[in-house]
RNA sequence: GCGCCCGUAGCUCAGCUGGAUAGAGUACCGCCCUCCGAAGGCGGGGGUCACAGGUUCGAAUCCUGUCGGGCGCGCCA
C-alpha cells in the first residue's frame, strides 16, 4: 500500500523533470511514510521539502506543483498540502476493503514477500560452550537470533541457521576431566575437588552414567592423580595451573581413547541436552558447526599459516601474535601460545573465514554483549586474510536481568547457579519466555518480570495478543452453536458495509502489517513486531467491544465475519515469526 | 585510564534512521457486562526527552563535551 503510494509521487515528480522544472539527476527517491497523526491523512511524503533546492522553489510550491502532476488513482481520496511543505494523502475507504480478500487470499503468505531475492544469510546464534546447560543469559541470544533469521526468510532471504559449537579447547578439557573426578569420587577416591571445576549437578549424572555402565574401569587412586599437580588456589596455588596439572594427569593416566571416551560422553550429553532445550524452546538450526572439525581438518593451521605468509604474524614471549592493531584493533592478539596450542581466536578466524568462503551474502553473528570488544579483532582477521569484512554484521545482545517479586533472580533458589534455560520455560512457558525476550531492542538493558510472565491477565502483553487470537475462535464457535454460516462471501462482496471508526481502524492496522515486517526484518528489530501486535490486538478488542459481529442482518455479518477472518490470520502470521503459538482457546 | 552500549511519564519501554502538538503499557482515579469470552473496553491526571553547546528550514533522533548506569580491556572461551 505504501508502495502504491510511493510509486504515484515517483510518477509526480518524473513529470516534473520531463517539464524542466527539476533536474532529474538531482531527485532523491521519494520517501513516503505513514502519517502520525489521523489528521495528517493517511500517508505522507516529504519530496517537496527535500528536493525544494535542486527545484528552486520553495517546498509549498514544489508541494503545488507535485500535487498537480499527481496521476489518478481509486486508492486517493484526497491530496492535502500541510505545514513547511508536506503532502499528506488520504485514501478511500475501498482502498482498504480491498486488503480484505488479500489477506484471506494469501493466508500465511500475507506479510511475506521476496524483498531478500533468495540472498544467502548465515546467522549464527547462541553458541553457548557445551560445558553446561543453556541458562538465562543464553534465552534472550537464542530467541531474538530465531526471530531475527525467521523475519529475514519471512522477507525471501535464504536464511541458515547455525549453531558454533566449541567442543575443543582448554574448556572441554576441563570439563571432561571434571566428570573424571566426579566419577573417581564415586568410585570412592577422596579428594578435594578444584576449585576451577564445573561443580554443577550435571556434572556428577553424567559421571554416574560412565560409573553405572563402565565400573572401575576408569578408576585411579587419588595419589596417582594428584602426583606432580601444583596446588590448588584455596591451599595457596593457582587455581589455572592446578587445573591444567590435572588435565594432564587425566590424559596421562587414562591414555588418548580412554581419555576421548570420557571427554566426548561429557560433550554428548551436554550437547544433546542443549539441543533438546533449543528445540524444545522452538530454535532449530540447519547446521551445528564443530570447532574441532576445524582443528581436525586442518584449517586452524591453514589460517594461521595464511596469516603468516601475508606477513600479519610474528613472534613474542614464544608465542605468535597477530598484528591486528594493523586493522584498527587495540592491540595485537595471540593466535599460538607458547606452548603451542592455537587459542580460541584461531579457531574463530578460521570459521569465519570458511563462513565467507561458503559463499553468504551475508553473515550475522549474534553474541552477548560482553564480546563486543571481540569484533575488532575478527574483522580484522578477515580484512587481513583478504575477506570483505563488511559482510560480517555482529549483532550484541545485552543482558537480561530477571525479577520476581520485585528482586533480582539470578540465582536459581534449588542449585544456587544460574537459572537455566529450561528452568525459565517451565516457570513462564515457552511462549510468555519468547516473547519477553524480544519485546525490547537487542541493545536495551532488558527487565524481564517473571511475575508479569506468568500472569494470566491482560497486563500480560503475550495473553493479551493470543487472547485476540482466541477470541475470535471464540465467536466462530458461537456462530456455529447458533448454526450461523460464517463462510465468508468471494471477493469484496459486502466489505463496503465496513464504515465504522473501529473498522477502518482495524483495516489501517492490518494493512500496515508487511511494512512492519519488512522494517523489523531488515532492521534485525523483532521488538517492532510485538509492538505491533499488541496495537492490533488492542484495535480488535476495541471493535470486539463497540460492536457485535453476529448480527441479524446477512450482509453486514459477513463483512464483519471477513473482517474478523482478516484479523485472526495476522495475528496468527506474526505470532508464528515469534515462534508463539495462537491458541484456539486459552 | 581507554573502548562499546544505554539515560524519554512514578515504573517498564516505543518513537518508523532529521519532520508536524513526544507516544504505549503499567500504576493511580472514575466509568462500562439483560449483549459473540470482563483474560476485555472507555475517560482522566502525569514530561526541562540526563545536562550544556553545535549543525539547519526543523533535533528525543546527527556532532562535541560533562554527569550517571551497564559491559569489556587474558598466551580464558
Amino acid at each position: 500500500m505504501k508502495a502504491q503510494i510511493a510509486d504515484l509521487v515517483t510518477q509526480a515528480l518524473a513529470r516534473l523533470a520531463d517539464d524542466g522544472v527539476i533536474e532529474t539527476s538531482a531527485v532523491s527517491t521519494p520517501v513516503v511514510e505513514r502519517a502520525r497523526d489521523p489528521s495528517h491523512g493517511d500517508f505522507a511524503t516529504n519530496v517537496a521539502m527535500v528536493n525544494s533546492k535542486a527545484a528552486k522553489l520553495r517546498p509549498r510550491d514544489l508541494a503545488e506543483r507535485l500535487v498537480a502532476a499527481l496521476p489518478d488513482s481509486a486508492l486517493v481520496a484526497g491530496v492535502e498540502i500541510a505545514g513547511p511543505g508536506f503532502i499528506n494523502f488520504r485514501l478511500t475507504d475501498n482502498a482498504y476493503h480491498a486488503l480484505v480478500p488479500e489477506i484471506l487470499r494469501l493466508g500465511h503468505e500475507y506479510g511475506r514477500s521476496r524483498l531478500g531475492a533468495g540472498k544467502k544469510v548465515q546467522v549464527e546464534f547462541v553458541s553457548a560452550n557445551p560445558t553446561g546447560p543453556l541458562h538465562v543469559g543464553h534465552g534472550r541470544g537464542a530467541a531474538y537470533g530465531a526471530v531475527v533469521a525467521d523475519l529475514l526468510a519471512a522477507v525471501g532471504f535464504d536464511v541458515h541457521r547455525e549453531y558454533y559449537v566449541n567442543d575443543a579447547g582448554r574448556q572441554m578439557d576441563i570439563l571432561g576431566t571434571s566428570v573424571w573426578l566426579r566419577y573417581l569420587e564415586l568410585c570412592g577416591e577422596a579428594f578435594d575437588f578444584p576449585s576451577n571445576g564445573y561443580k554443577g549437578d550435571y556434572v556428577w549424572d553424567i559421571a554416574a552414567t560412565l560409573h553405572r555402565e563402565h565400573g572401575d574401569d576408569y578408576r585411579h587412586t587419588a595419589e596417582e592423580l594428584f602426583a606432580g599437580v601444583p596446588a590448588d588456589a584455596p591451599q595457596g596455588g593457582d587455581k589455572e595451573a592446578h587445573i591444567d596439572g590435572l588435565i594432564r594427569r587425566a590424559k596421562d593416566l587414562l591414555g588418548d581413547n580412554r581419555y576421548r571416551y570420557v571427554f566426548e560422553l561429557g560433550l554428548n550429553v551436554i550437547l544433546d541436552d542443549i539441543r533438546d532445550d533449543l528445540s524444545l524452546f522452538g530454535v532449530d538450526y540447519q547446521e551445528w558447526y564443530s570447532e574441532r572439525s576445524l582443528v581436525e581438518s586442518g584449517a586452524v593451521n591453514k589460517a594461521i599459516d595464511r596469516l603468516r605468509e601475508a606477513g600479519h604474524l610474528y613472534e613474542k614471549g614464544g608465542a605468535w601474535w597477530f598484528r591486528s592493531t594493523d586493522f584498527g584493533d587495540e592491540k595485537d592478539r595471540v593466535v599460538v601460545r607458547d606452548n603451542g596450542q592455537s587459542t580460541y581466536f584461531a579457531s574463530d578466524i578460521a570459521y569465519h573465514m570458511e563462513k565467507l568462503e561458503r559463499g553468504f551474502d551475508r553473515v550475522i553473528d549474534v553474541w552477548g554483549a560482553d564480546h563486543h570488544g571481540y569484533v575488532p579483532r575478527v574483522k580484522a582477521a578477515l580484512q587481513a586474510m583478504g575477506g570483505d569484512a563488511s559482510k560480517l554484521d555482529v549483532l550484541l545482545v545485552q543482558f537480561a536481568i530477571l525479577y520476581r517479586g520485585g528482586e533480582k533472580a539470578q540465582m536459581s533458589t534449588r542449585s544456587g547457579e544460574f537459572i537455566t534455560l529450561r528452568e525459565l520455560r517451565k516457570e513462564v512457558g515457552r511462549d510468555a519466555a519468547r516473547f519477553f525476550y524480544v519485546m525490547r531492542k537487542c541493545e536495551q538493558h532488558m527487565d524481564f518480570d517473571l511475575d508479569l510472565a506468568k500472569s494470566q491477565s491482560s497486563d500480560n502483553p503475550v495473553y493479551y495478543v493470543q487472547y485476540a487470537h482466541a477470541r475470535i475462535h471464540a465467536v466462530l464457535r458461537q456462530a456455529a452453536d447458533k448454526l450461523i454460516d460464517v463462510t465468508p462471501s468471494e471477493g469484496t462482496h459486502n466489505l463496503d458495509r465496513l464504515v465504522e471508526t473501529h473498522e477502518i481502524d482495524l483495516l489501517k492496522t492490518l494493512s500496515r502489517y508487511p511494512e512492519v515486517v519488512e522494517t523489523a526484518a531488515l532492521n534485525e528489530e523483532p521488538h517492532q513486531l510485538t509492538h505491533y501486535l499488541r496495537d492490533l490486538a488492542n484495535d480488535f478488542h476495541t471493535y470486539y467491544n463497540a460492536h457485535q459481529f453476529l448480527v441479524d442482518e446477512a450482509n453486514l455479518r459477513d463483512a464483519r465475519i471477513k473482517l474478523i477472518l482478516a484479523t485472526r490470520e495476522v495475528l496468527r502470521n506474526g505470532l508464528n515469526l515469534l515462534g508463539v503459538d495462537a491458541p484456539e482457546q486459552m
